[in-house]
DNA sequence: TCGGATTAGGACTAGATCAGTCCTATTGGA
DNA sequence: TCCAATAGGACTGATCTAGTCCTAATCCGA
């Protein structure tokens, strides 16, 4: 368990072939889900919830579709779960550790939740929307990875 | 969100207050629930997976209750969090990247997932009971950290 | 030997959350 | 003016989770 909603998972599959097709510039919710195999409403909803992190650039009317707002090298994986789910907080305490959590008072744990979200975050913050686009051998992301021990 | 369950957060509760308080040994499940605020059902519920996963020891009968089965310093935050939710994969795909993603053929992003999983499990790994234990400043666990950047 | 204390194991229910779908309004180009 | 395409929101069904409860098994002490 642990896991990422799946929605984010299909974010990131249609962000990374917005990634890897960068040359016909916008593409149109349509053409992603034939793409990608996802159905189309939900590559819509998708789509809008990164356009309002902007994550995407959208552009209506005839010919309109989405774009990549940033440079995928300066994308990264922990602001791509932002975008879909939120700011990441492995638990109500994580963000703020004094309110939301009614057994403070018994709860010593807490103190150590915001510590540990932020290394969380840290290994999330080394992959970039480059890294997950590039296909088949990881090597490169896991020589990304290796640079700080895990 | 990517938040853990809410009984993995009671589960360090309780095993926290039990790193504290080794010295009567054995807890019974009713001076648990009692000590940490947490209603007496969850609180047996939780202890009868911890115990199944071999985080505790349990003794039945009259002046039975629950043992640690390890040294705190050896227990790490990824053993609790499998304990309660199974093996950490952040998708479906992570942990056996072939069979269960539908999306397979599509999804060339799914190569990259267990890598992702391994350093974020890295992450907890670096964690131990001892330092969730530790109480107010959480200078330790910080400096434990900080070995490896974030 | 008996009775009370305590955990073991499983089933069950109410609630929350999430994925997916659909509808209507708005926008822009031909 | 019409068609293509996104914006925004509401809605539903399915899934998961927390929490509760019940019965059986076990152990200690009187």
């Amino acid at each position: 368990m642990l896991r990422i909603a799946r929605l984010t998972d299909h974010a990131i599959v249609l962000l990374a072939h917005m990634t890897r097709h960068r040359l016909p510039c916008v593409h149109a919710a349509t053409s992603l889900a034939d793409a990608t195999a996802l159905p189309l409403p939900t590559v819509q909803k998708v789509l809008k919830m990164l356009g309002t992190a902007g994550l995407v650039d959208s552009r209506r009317g005839a010919m309109g579709g989405y774009v990549l707002a940033r440079d995928p090298a300066g994308v990264t994986l922990d602001a791509i779960i932002a975008a879909m789910e939120g700011p990441l907080s492995l638990t109500a305490c994580a963000s703020t550790h004094t309110e939301g959590c009614a057994e403070h008072a018994h709860c010593l744990v807490g103190d150590h939740w915001p510590v540990i979200n932020e290394v969380v975050l840290g290994a999330l913050r080394r992959v970039t929307l480059l890294d997950l686009a590039r296909p088949a051998s990881h090597a490169s992301l896991r020589a990304a990875l290796a640079a700080s021990p895990a």
